[in-house]
DNA sequence: CACCAGGCCGTGC
DNA sequence: GCACGGCATGGT
């Protein structure tokens, strides 16, 4: 099976990613403009290469997901290859607070809108995501009136926590997961996603109102143990499988 | 008009 | 400890 880059890039791990009107997708990153249409134009490319994760045998993964049971044999024949990114703490914290009762469209404005107010211009038209510093004079009125709404003051209070996020590496996911919940507007889910999109805990298991349903329906007798050691790439082969039938 | 979206917070019990 | 209402905004 191939390569699901789409999904990979634009599936909700991500709100970096822009699909081109040629099929390419770009983004933003590492001060610059990455455009690539296929994994292989990440190989070459140090950065590109740790954040696709490509170290990582996926193949190897997707084959032992797919022979647990039949709905995780549903879900990957039908997605494809998706990774896991390796994301910028920073990115991926401030990226999943605005995702909490929010649309992968919307968060993706709202990305957008923070990256042009506060962020800087790398090439024509094209801007950074900001820094925890670009982000530091930000008022509560100004990011209300960017449409962030009820996630402003958390925002805010992510950018004076912001030196928690240097001090998870080393920790259990718990005790990192604890940490993080100490920033107003991440709970359980928020901080799963940022562990697992920008720490590469694989252990993380976000469950949002999509997942909330493939467990009621498909695994009413199950806990997350069921999918070690695999939850965080078997959660999100049955999250994109279950938003694609639903 | 209602209900929903990669939820969390504050309150009440 | 768990249940519940509220929450900004835009789409359906």
């Amino acid at each position: 099976m191939e390569e699901n880059l789409r999904e990979t890039l634009l599936g909700g791990q991500s709100f970096s990613w822009r699909e081109e009107d040629d099929g390419s997708f770009s983004a933003v990153l590492n001060e610059r403009v990455y455009r690539i249409r296929s994994i292989e134009d990440a190989a070459s490319d140090p950065f590109l290469h740790s954040y696709f994760d490509l170290d990582y045998d996926y193949e190897k993964a997707r084959a032992e997901i797919a022979a647990k049971d039949e709905t995780l044999r549903a879900a990957v024949e039908s997605t494809g290859l998706i990774r896991l990114l390796h994301q910028d703490h920073w990115i991926a914290t401030i990226s999943f607070i605005l995702s909490q009762n929010n649309n992968i469209k919307r968060i993706t404005g709202l990305y957008d809108r923070l990256s042009r107010r506060y962020g800087h211009e790398v090439e024509p038209g094209r801007f950074s995501f900001p820094s925890a510093e670009e982000m530091a004079g930000a008022t509560e009125e100004e990011l209300r009136g960017l449409g962030v709404g009820f996630r402003a003051p958390f925002i805010l209070d992510a950018i004076g926590k912001r030196d928690i996020l240097e001090t998870l590496d080393v920790l259990s996911y718990e005790e990192a997961e604890r940490r993080l919940m100490t920033i107003k507007g991440i709970g359980p889910k928020v901080a799963s996603c940022i562990l697992i999109f920008s720490y590469q805990r694989r252990d993380g298991f976000p469950i949002d109102v999509w997942m909330k349903k493939v467990l009621a329906e498909y695994y009413p007798d199950k806990d997350v143990s069921y999918f070690h050691p695999y939850e965080a790439l078997s959660q999100q082969y049955l999250f994109s499988w279950i938003r694609s039938i639903s």
